[in-house]
DNA sequence: GCGTTTGCAATATAACCGTATTGTAACAGG
DNA sequence: CCTGTTACAATACGGTTATATTGCAAACGC
């Protein structure tokens, strides 16, 4: 019938204006004339795209689970360590395109505190991430699943809590690597004791 | 000469009221509205003790801050272990009031990513809990200060995440204080090795 | 070419925002 | 008692917000 266009790259461009925005002025600061400003589009494309403002974040969150997913999969033939060492890794933020995204990422993350629709899709996320972790740490170290759990859970908690320091600046991005790297290579508290 | 009351108290009512809508909304929800009707006052009171609404928020931070210290501080006595312990443990939230606490703290903590004023604010305190507790472990492990700054940060960066974690409810407060506590007590990596 | 459906842009609306302004009740000091 | 100052309360104002509504141009099937 008429005037056939792509959905899906209407719809990644205004959600890359919305991580853009966030990026810069939080969740706080999102707002649609903000968003559409960025996309360099009207408000009523965005409107025609999605349903609300609160449609739009959630999709951004969405987006940046499925983009992780992605760049996770695609480390899919390497060792069970170099797996690991990227899920805690990646998130640390390098570059400032690197910074952007996880700075969008812990803006959800604040916000799921708060509310429980992005608490709902951010914990699925949070589990699978440990379920993936936990089973290479299991690969690795040859621990029962009960204790890998408990070793992937920490691991992440430190690569949480490191990437928040970097990311109020109080923290040097390359400190933060240098500790996870040793915690997954030099880890001797598993009784298993690889000694370095 | 006239009506003379008690600023502090104000000042004190009006902060606690913000906490709790922060707590329920997210500073993304705080407005003066909302905030005067959760402390049962007049806007124009709020207006009266406090220049503006960034005035008020970073002011809820500073109380918060020195509301933490003070509790620090009243563990004075206590041994290096213990007051480490304290440090890494207090953040966790254990009861609904603990909880409302920390929401607080982490609504900041994002916030800081962004905003540049809370920033500055707020790093001050994390660079100053970070002495602390790099001063704790030098005594209790007998490292130079190079190697307890780098141990503390590693500790408190554990206990962020491990807190973040409780917060969007995907790890139970008990689970955390376990970790914190093994990882204070049963340290062998630091060569000097106390070996549980 | 024509009608229909899509893809928007533009505008209207109602709510809510922070803040400035104005008014007033209470009270201490002379 | 009176005067001056404080501590507000009430309200007005200009701006921004999400969202609903309206209208129109483009383009495909026929």
């Amino acid at each position: 019938m008429p005037k056939i266009v792509d959905h899906e790259q209407r719809r990644r461009e205004i959600v890359h204006a919305l991580w853009q925005v966030i990026a810069m002025h939080g969740l706080e600061g999102v707002s649609l004339r903000e968003v559409a400003q960025a996309a360099e589009v009207s408000i009523g494309r965005i409107q025609h795209y999605f349903d609300s403002r609160e449609a739009l974040v959630l999709a951004g969150l969405e987006r940046l689970i499925a983009q992780a997913g992605a760049a996770y999969d695609a480390t899919a033939g390497a060792a069970p360590r170099d797996r690991l060492l990227h899920v805690l890794v990646q998130q640390v933020p390098r570059s400032e395109l690197g910074r952007i995204g996880v700075t969008v990422w812990y803006a959800y993350l604040a916000t799921a505190v708060t509310d429980h629709r992005i608490r709902q899709v951010l914990a699925e996320a949070l589990r699978r991430g440990e379920a993936e972790c936990a089973a290479h740490v299991a690969a690795l170290r040859g621990v029962d699943d009960a204790r890998a759990g408990a070793a992937a859970r920490r691991l992440l908690a430190l690569s949480d809590g490191l990437t928040l320091r970097v990311l109020v600046e109080e923290l040097d991005p390359d400190d933060a690597i240098d500790i996870l790297r040793a915690e997954v290579d030099g880890e001797s508290r598993t009784r298993r004791g690889v000694s370095r």
